[in-house]
RNA sequence: GCGGCUGUAGCUCAGGUGGAUAGAGCAGGAGUUUCCUAAACUCAAGGUCGGAGGUUCGAGUCCUCCCAGCCGCGCCA
């Protein structure tokens, strides 16, 4: 059951019913509770109530039965409510040490559909957070090969929160921090040397990103390969003990003739060596046009792209500066290191952090905490948001204790958006092992999944609203399959699930908003009444669905999880279709014709806004 | 070894400071179209909420222990 309170009973409707309904409980509690505390939930459907109040609370204070208290309450409120019009509420009544509550459905129906018309494609927006400035990160690919469906949960969900974010009044800056350097890049480079001749994204008819990723795939196949070898002439090929076989890892890594022609080229990148900066430009630039494409396709969009080779050198000032204060410590053999066990305040059980290397060298997190520098004054920040996977929780946790540690008063505004990982049905995705699946190849398979379900409807359709209603199918189908699940929850990745156009998915939403489209086109011309007639359960429903939107959307953008409003969409689509099917419309008599078309075209407004926030493309036909 | 997370219907998942009869979707079963889009709607069936204790008027939810699985753990990114 959701609980609601004063703080959260957000929208124009619902946040003055809310205030109401709390006064006029508090004073029937005979100053037993205060307005500010009174806890109201949406009732269950089985009550076919409005509101309840749990009445366990006030056992003490009156030192009676839940059960009596709800009784006298409710009839208290029903003395007064004769007395005098309430505006909203219609009546109270006992249910055991429930008090359930009925909302007046003609005004409040009334208030709702003229919040939504005069708000329109902001109903459901607020500014609660006017004037915060927040930074949403996400995706974060690295340059050697093309986003698979991990990255595409990131796209998804990150892009769904900064929207959120920003539905309540924040400027959202989107950004991601682009892995281009390091020995990853290296082996795809070496590869491409030996291997790839004159060869281009052109002459080969290959994307950019799926070209380079080929050759990184196959210097891991060349160095799978030269390891086989290297094995057959060791004492012990394959042995038992883990640790045995990790050190001979080891060893093979640094004899590796493969190898060390890609530590090699590193070293050359990293002196600047101008042919070695030529090709790698080339190459990240291919990586570039396939990204671009993909994430034009998404809709995925940045503000401001950062690269790691701007940036990796940095903060390594920050780190002298912070053993001169006595801030890190210096190892025997010369790497520093943030001493976070000795600050439990800054986070419990974290254990120390190497923050550079005894060579000198910087690590990921070198380079974070720069990065979380710049960030921080490029765009003066109130809030930075990473979203990164949960297999990072115990590294974010490092680094945003490591950034109080530095004293950085900014540090508090930072915050890891964890999601779930994504698993296919045989297990992990390893790209190496080539169980990944592409986000292009998805798209497509999902777009043309699409297209044979829409020829199927309607074979006369042009070629191109073919395709473009294909697109916008096919992508709703992956984006709330990817939405509607908790955050932090692991995803097993169905393939057959993710194909469905049925039941709780995108295309569910579009041809529940198909079908409000399609009945306001055809109702001619109708004037929305001062005064609706909208009083059958049916129709309640979906007028309660309106009135919690603007709650639902906050709630979300809170908790930073889309599958609230995911899930809250879902049900209003179903309750609007279970109306669609018990009462008729366009054939209805007034004043219920009008009414009805002014429901839903409120229906259609809210669910077109929270569809947008989840960037599912509401469409006016299917 | 240590830290964190997860375990709810055949499958995939919801379940918000403990509170009314634990809810969806899919799969399987039975139906609904002379009527506004059947990618819809209705009904039936399906659950010892991993296990055992405990706290409480009340536990899927809180505490302890156990079992199973996943993620992570100072010089990888």
């Amino acid at each position: 059951m959701r609980a609601l309170t004063p703080e959260t009973a957000i929208g124009p409707a619902l946040a003055d019913a809310y205030h109401h309904l709390a006064n006029r409980l508090a004073a029937a509690s005979r100053a037993a509770v205060e307005a500010p505390d009174i806890l109201l939930t949406l009732a269950p459907e089985h009550t076919g109530a409005d509101f309840a109040f749990a009445c366990f609370p006030l056992a003490k204070a009156w030192r009676r039965s839940p059960a009596q208290i709800a009784g006298e309450i409710a009839e208290a409120l029903h003395a007064e409510t004769e007395q005098e019009d309430d505006p909203w509420l219609a009546r109270a009544e006992a249910a055991g040490p429930y008090l359930n509550l009925y909302l007046r459905r003609d005004l409040t129906t009334n208030t709702v559909l003229k919040d939504v018309g005069r708000l329109r494609e902001t109903y459901g927006h607020s500014k609660r957070q006017d004037g915060r400035r927040v930074m949403m990160e996400y995706v974060s690919p690295n340059t050697n090969k093309p986003l698979h469906l991990g990255h595409i949960r990131n796209a998804v969900l990150g892009r769904a929160v900064a929207n959120l974010v920003a539905s309540q009044g924040a400027e959202v800056f989107r950004t991601d921090i682009i892995n281009d350097r390091g020995i990853h890049i290296a082996k795809s480079m070496v590869a491409y040397l030996r291997w790839g001749a004159e060869s281009t994204p052109e002459t080969s008819g290959t994307k950019g990103d799926h070209f380079v990723g080929e050759y990184y795939v196959r210097f891991d196949q060349a160095l799978r390969d030269e390891r086989e070898s290297w094995l057959a002439q060791q004492d012990d090929p394959d042995p038992v003990d883990e640790r045995v076989k990790k050190k001979q890892e080891e060893r093979f890594l640094a004899e590796s003739e493969l190898m060390s022609a890609a530590r090699d080229l590193l070293q050359r990148w990293e002196a600047e060596d101008e042919d070695v900066r030529a090709l790698w430009r080339r190459m990240n630039r291919w990586v570039y046009d396939g990204f671009d494409t993909t994430y034009s396709r998404l809709g995925i969009e940045f503000d401001r792209h950062y690269y790691e080779s701007d940036i990796y050198r940095g903060g390594k000032a920050v780190i002298r500066d912070a053993v001169a204060r006595g801030l890190f410590e210096t190892a025997d053999n010369g790497a520093i290191v943030a001493p976070l066990s000795k600050h439990p305040e800054l986070g419990k059980n974290l254990q120390d952090k190497v923050v550079q290397r005894a060579d000198g060298t910087g690590l990921y997190i070198t380079q974070d905490i720069n990065l979380a520098t710049i960030k921080f004054r490029d765009f003066d920040l109130d809030r930075s948001i990473y979203c990164i996977g949960s297999e990072q929780n115990y590294y974010m946790q490092q680094l945003v204790a490591t950034l109080r540690l530095l004293g950085f008063e900014w540090a508090d505004g930072v915050f890891h958006l964890s999601y779930g990982m994504v698993y296919l049905p045989e297990g992990k995705m390893k790209s190496r092992e080539g169980t990944v699946v592409d986000a292009d190849d998805l798209m497509a398979e999902l777009a043309d999944l699409a297209k044979a379900e829409i020829l199927e409807r309607s074979p006369e359709i042009s070629p191109e609203d073919l395709a473009n209603r294909a697109e916008a199918i096919g992508l709703a189908a992956i984006v709330f399959n990817f939405l509607l699940v908790g955050r932090e929850t692991d995803i097993q990745f169905d393939p057959k699930a993710s194909l469905a156009f049925e039941g709780k998915t995108g295309p569910y939403l579009q041809y529940t908003y198909a079908r409000m489209s399609s009945l306001l086109r055809k109702a001619g011309d109708w004037r929305q009444p001062s005064e609706t007639r909208l009083t059958e359960d049916a129709e309640w429903r979906v007028v309660g669905d309106l009135l919690v939107l603007p709650a639902v959307v906050a709630d979300a953008a809170d908790s930073h999880d889309p599958s609230r409003l995911a899930a809250h969409l879902h049900d209003a689509a179903q309750r609007f279709n279970v109306f669609w099917h018990e009462l008729p419309v366009l054939h209805a008599d007034e004043p219920h014709r009008s009414s009805r078309l002014a429901l839903v075209q409120a229906a259609r407004t809210a669910l077109g806004n929270g569809m947008r926030l989840l960037a599912l493309e509401p469409i006016e036909e299917m």
